[in-house]
DNA sequence: TCAATAGTGTCTCTTAGACAATATCGC
DNA sequence: GCGATATTGTCTAAGAGACACTATTGA
C-alpha cells in the first residue's frame, strides 16, 4: 500500500477530526497549448464522468493554502497563480447518486474501510471554485488508485461532467475573461518566449472575440507588455514569427496599478 | 418566549441537522446618507466589540439565499443587491475566546441550553463575505435578544470590531471600489431623487479620490446614467441643485454590457 | 509559384482630463 | 453683501478602432 492510499483511508477513517465539515475546494486548471485553452481533469476508476481536481481543506489551512495543495499534488507545480472566484452551494449540487453510493463506497471497499449513511464524506458540500493558470508544458499530471485519468482536455470539447462541474468550469472562464479584461495575463500561460500571434490567440480564445492584429500588436508594444527578442520562431510554410518576451517590471506595474486593458 | 428565541434554541439543540457545519455568512450592509458611506453593525449582549450581520446556511438553500434571508431579518428588506465577494478561512479567524467562552456559553445559560465542547457552534467556521447595498431610509435596523445593538456605522469611524470581521470590512470596501470601476452604483444607494453633488460625493467617498464636477457631470449625463428633471432641492444658504433620476433602461444596459467607467 | 501566416502604418473620431468664472440661495 | 455651494464649456492630447497590402517560408 503506498503513501497516497494510506493516506485516503486516513481520511476516511478520521477525517473529520483535521478536515472542515461540509467545505470543499475545486480548482479549474487552465493550461495553453498548440492555440487552444485546456483544462486540466480527472476521472475516477469506475466513473462515466469526469471531476474537476479538487479535496478538502484542513482545519489547521486556508482555503488558499488547499487549493495550491491540491493544485501541486496533481500538476507537480510549487508556483502556480490561484484566484479564489466564486463558492457553489446549490444543495442539489451533491446529488450525483452514483459518486456517493457506487464509487465512494466500492472505494472503502478496496481500501477495507467502512463508511455509513453519518459518514462525513457523504455530507452535503459547498465547494469553492479556484481557477488556476500555468504553462502546459510545465505540467506532469498525476492520476493515482482513485484518479484512473488525469489529462487536459480542450475547454470546447470538454467530456461530461459530475456534479456541478460544467458549471463550475463555466463561471471560471467568465471569471477569467473578467480578469482578463483588468490585468494582463499571458506570461503564467506562455512559455518564456512566444510570438505575438499566440499571444493574441490567447487572448482570442479567453475573450471569445477576434481582435484586429495590428491594434493588437500596437498596444502590446506600447504598453510596454511585450518586448521583441531578435530570435525567430521556425514553424512550417510561412513567414517566420519573431519572439518576444514579457517585461515582468512593467506587467507587475500593470497589475498593481490595476490598468484596464481593453479589446 | 418570543419566535426568535425559540428558534435560536432550536439551533443550538438541533441546529447541525439542518445546517451546514463549519459555514457561515457575514454580510456587510452598505447605505448612504448625509454624503457618509455606512454599514450596518451589531453588537451582542455583554460584548465590547461589534460584529457584522451574519448567520449559518441551511442545507436546503444556497449561500445566496442565507445572506438574502440574514440581511431581510435584520433590515427588513426584501429587495436588496447582494454580492458574494471573497471567503474567509484563516484558522486564525475563530480565535475570539472571549465570545466563545463566554458570549455564546452564557446565552446558552439563560435560554437555558447545554452546549459542550464538540458542539457544532463551536466548530472553526468559515465565512463567505457579501456585500449588500441599499437605501439607507429604508431601513429599519432590528435588534434583538441576541444583538443588543444594532446599527449604522460611518465607514472611516468603526467601532472595534471581534473576529476577523474588520478585515471582512476592509475587503468589502476593496470589493465595492472595484465593483463601481466596472458597474454603475447609486441606484441601490439613493433615494429615487437626488442632486449630481450627492451622487459624486458617494463616488468619491468609495474610489476614496476627487473627482472634478464638471467632468463628472458631464460624463453621467453623455452616457445617459441619468437624467435631469425640473425640480431642484432646497438644502440651505446656497444655490440649489437639480434633482436628478437614473435612467433605469439605460442603468440596466451599462450593467449588462460590462462598460467600463473610469474616474 | 502557391498556400499559409506574419508584419506593418495611417487616419479618424471619441473622450479622458485639465482648467475657472458665474449663478443662487439664505442669512 | 457675504459665505457657501451649484452650474456650466472649451481645449488638448491620447488612444480606440477601422482598414489592406507586402513579406517570408516551405512544399
Amino acid at each position: 500500500m503506498n503513501k497516497r492510499e494510506k493516506l485516503v483511508i486516513d481520511q476516511m477513517v478520521n477525517g473529520e477530526n483535521y478536515y472542515y465539515r461540509s467545505i470543499s475546494v475545486d480548482n479549474v486548471i487552465f493550461g495553453y497549448h498548440n492555440r487552444e485553452l485546456k483544462i486540466l481533469l480527472l476521472k475516477p476508476l469506475g466513473m462515466q464522468r469526469w471531476l474537476l481536481p479538487g479535496g478538502y481543506v484542513l482545519k489547521k489551512e486556508t482555503l488558499d493554502s488547499a487549493a495550491k495543495r491540491i493544485v501541486r499534488y496533481r500538476t507537480m507545480l510549487k508556483d502556480i497563480k490561484l484566484f479564489q472566484f466564486k463558492c457553489f452551494s446549490d444543495p442539489q449540487r451533491n446529488k450525483d447518486t452514483y459518486f456517493t453510493t457506487s464509487v465512494l463506497s466500492e472505494m472503502a471497499q478496496s481500501l477495507n474501510v467502512k463508511i455509513d449513511n453519518t459518514h462525513w464524506l457523504l455530507d452535503d458540500f459547498i465547494s469553492v471554485g479556484y481557477f488556476a493558470l500555468t504553462e502546459f508544458s510545465l505540467v506532469k499530471p498525476r492520476g493515482d488508485f482513485y484518479a484512473e485519468e488525469c489529462q487536459w482536455w480542450e475547454v470546447n470539447s470538454l467530456p461530461e461532467m459530475s456534479f456541478d462541474h460544467a458549471d463550475i468550469i463555466r463561471e471560471a472562464l467568465l471569471s477569467l475573461k473578467m480578469f482578463t479584461y483588468h490585468y494582463p495575463i499571458g506570461k503564467e500561460l506562455l512559455p518564456e518566449k512566444f510570438t505575438i500571434p499566440e499571444l493574441q490567440s490567447l487572448y482570442e480564445t479567453i475573450l471569445n472575440k477576434k481582435i484586429d492584429n495590428r491594434n493588437f500588436t500596437k498596444k502590446m508594444v506600447s504598453i510596454g507588455l511585450v518586448v521583441k527578442t531578435n530570435e525567430k520562431k521556425k514553424i512550417g510554410g510561412h513567414r517566420s514569427p519573431f519572439l518576444y518576451k514579457f517585461d515582468n517590471e512593467r506587467y507587475k506595474e500593470i497589475i498593481s496599478n490595476g490598468e484596464v486593458l481593453i479589446f
